[in-house]
DNA sequence: CCGGTAGTGCTAGTTTTTTAGCATAGTGCT
DNA sequence: AGCACTATGCTAAAAAACTAGCACTACCGG
C-alpha cells in the first residue's frame, strides 16, 4: 500500500477536497459558497471535474444537477490526515498529539469526557 | 486574528515546510533527501528562497552553509494543524478527535499513559 | 408550447509553480 | 598561495494549475 508522502493534489484541490469532506457531499454551487474569495462557478467547476478525474471525487446525479462524494471515506481520509500531522509535528507520537489537542481545546474538555473515552 | 482558510502555500512549499518541521531545522540537502523522487539540489535552495520571502522560513548561517528554520515555532504551527484537520474531519469536536487518534494508535496506548495526559 | 433559468462539457488563455543551469564567492587543506 | 569543493544568487524556460467564457441541453413556470 503506498503511502502518499507526495501529496497529489495541488493548492486549490486541496482547498476543495476539505470543503468536500466538511460538507460530507456538496454540489458545485455548495462548495463556491465555502470558498473565501471564490473565483468563478465555472472554475470550480472545472476543479471539480479534474478531482473525479483523479479519482478522488466521483458524482452522483440529483435531478438536473451533480452531487460529488468523495471516493475515499471519511473515516480513513482522516485517519490520513491524522497520521500525516502526527509524523510531521509530533514524531510520531500519538500521546503527545493527544496532549495538544486537549490543550488547544483549552481546557474545557472535561475530566468526565476524557474518562468516557 | 486572521485564519488562513485558504492555504498559502503551494504543493512543493508545503511539502518542504513538513520536513522542515519534522526536522526542526534543515539545510537544503538535508530538504533534499527526505524527499521521495526528488527534484535537483538546485530546484530545491530556489523553493527554501521563495519560503524565506514569503516568510515561512529564515535561515542561519552554520559555517558556510544556511539553516532553514521556520518562522512560526513548532508549538503553534502544529496547534493550526491540528486544528485544521478537527474543523475539517470531525466537525470541529475535539474529543471525537481523540477518540480517532487513539483508535488509529491500534490500542497501543496503555491505560497508564491515558491517565498520565 | 415557449421562454427563461440553471445546469453541464469543452476549450483556450493567463498566472503561478516548478525546475534546472550557469556564474560567482567562501572554506579548508596542502 | 593555490586548488578543489561546496555553497550561494540569479535567471530563464518548461510544466502545472487556475481561471473564465462560450455553446449546448435539461427542467420549470406561465
Amino acid at each position: 500500500m503506498p503511502r502518499p508522502s507526495a501529496p497529489s493534489l495541488s493548492r486549490r484541490e486541496r482547498q476543495i477536497m476539505d470543503i468536500v469532506y466538511r460538507l460530507h457531499r456538496a454540489t458545485a454551487l455548495e462548495v463556491q459558497a465555502e470558498i473565501p474569495d471564490p473565483p468563478s462557478y465555472s472554475t470550480v467547476r472545472a476543479l471539480l471535474r479534474v478531482l473525479e478525474g483523479k479519482g478522488h471525487l466521483r458524482h452522483e446525479q440529483d435531478g438536473p444537477r451533480y452531487v460529488f462524494v468523495p471516493m475515499v471515506p471519511k473515516e480513513r481520509a482522516r485517519a490520513n490526515a491524522l497520521e500525516q500531522v502526527v509524523r510531521t509535528f509530533f514524531d510520531g507520537s500519538t500521546s503527545q498529539a493527544m496532549a495538544a489537542l486537549l490543550d488547544a481545546d483549552d481546557r474545557s474538555l472535561s475530566k468526565t469526557e476524557l474518562d468516557r473515552l
